[in-house]
DNA sequence: TCTCTATTTCTGTAATTACAGAAATTCGGG
DNA sequence: CCCGAATTTCTGTAATTACAGAAATAGAGA
């Protein structure tokens, strides 16, 4: 077994992956090119992952510059090569978090500043119905304070959010005024 | 002010709106869709909705079956008119929940099956490597714990949602064993 | 039941996006 | 400083996706 891509259930995982990618906005080559990474255990050479893949060099130059963008691939230097190596995050949390991060500062943080100029130029107008002022109000509300949410909660430690998320729903049980 | 295409600001709302959707894999068409009726505070129908976005009549009705879908729209009778109007969700929390929930459904339901069948498979085999085995099964269980988690939490009523929310990072101090 | 209108489905086309290959550039080693 | 390998950028093409218009269907009212 030399090559990975002789394994079925990792061609599957990549296939997968890279329409996952395309169902959430991420070029299906960027996709499949992180999840080879993924699976792999030594760094990989761009024309590696080109061969490995049946993609063209390009792509997987890009490719690879998109996922260092969102700094869940590295650049590592091999002794006595100069091509330069790429590995993944495997530790899933970090992936995650970085991963939601980027999309929040490229998309989310854009549209809140948008929302924000619309909402203040409707409130200068007098002239528009007021159910219009008010639902884009209430949109930049909603997404702000959903942004600010993330914001807050990514600041805490791993250990922390892994101990929320098993809580589940049984966290509210937690809150002040709610019984038990 | 007889026509909502004709404050700037509802329109930047829209084609931003339908930019967004781009960007997650929703249908600009759809997005802009959902927006219009978002905005609106009467019911519209077909033919009112490709007049203001200059869209196809086809697209509108594939539109709004998508929206309906998702249960982000409904279909409502006007009174002596034949014709189906649409009107959307104004509530914000109970879209976000509507559509993370058809999502979920449609794309990471889905893709826990393949994990865990391809970590299933992988678990029967001896010819493959470690790493490999260990990495698809950690993407299985990672990806199985949010979404148990986002199932979990989503049965929580509203308020208290909104009360975890405004609690933002400072939840952490309520875990047993935390400091204060 | 028939007719007229609303709606959906189907099909070809336009627009977008992803991609491969070529050309240009960068960068390390001698 | 020059040579050669590695990498990135650029450009044309292929594939995908979104869309408009036409045709077919469904459904209300007479």
């Amino acid at each position: 077994m030399a090559d990975i891509m002789e394994i079925p259930e990792a061609r599957a995982f990549i296939l997968h992956w890279g329409e996952m990618g395309s169902e959430w906005g991420v070029n299906r080559s960027v996709a499949q090119i992180h999840a080879l990474l993924y699976l792999s255990d030594k760094p990989r050479h761009a024309e590696d992952i080109c061969e490995k893949l049946g993609l063209a060099r390009s792509n997987v130059s890009n490719g690879l510059k998109e996922l260092q963008s969102y700094q869940i691939v590295r650049r590592v230097h091999m002794e006595g090569d100069r091509r330069d190596h790429f590995i993944a995050d495997t530790d899933l949390w970090d992936m995650l978090m970085k991963i939601t991060a980027e999309r929040k500062r490229r998309e989310i943080d854009p549209t809140i500043q948008l929302l924000g100029e619309l909402a203040e130029s409707l409130d200068k107008r007098d002239d528009v119905p007021a159910h219009v002022r008010e639902r884009v109000g209430r949109m930049h509300d909603f997404i702000g304070n959903l942004a600010n949410w993330y914001a807050d909660v990514r600041r805490l430690p791993k250990s922390t959010l892994v101990t929320l998320m098993k809580l589940g729903g049984r966290v509210a049980r937690l809150l002040p005024g709610s019984k038990a």
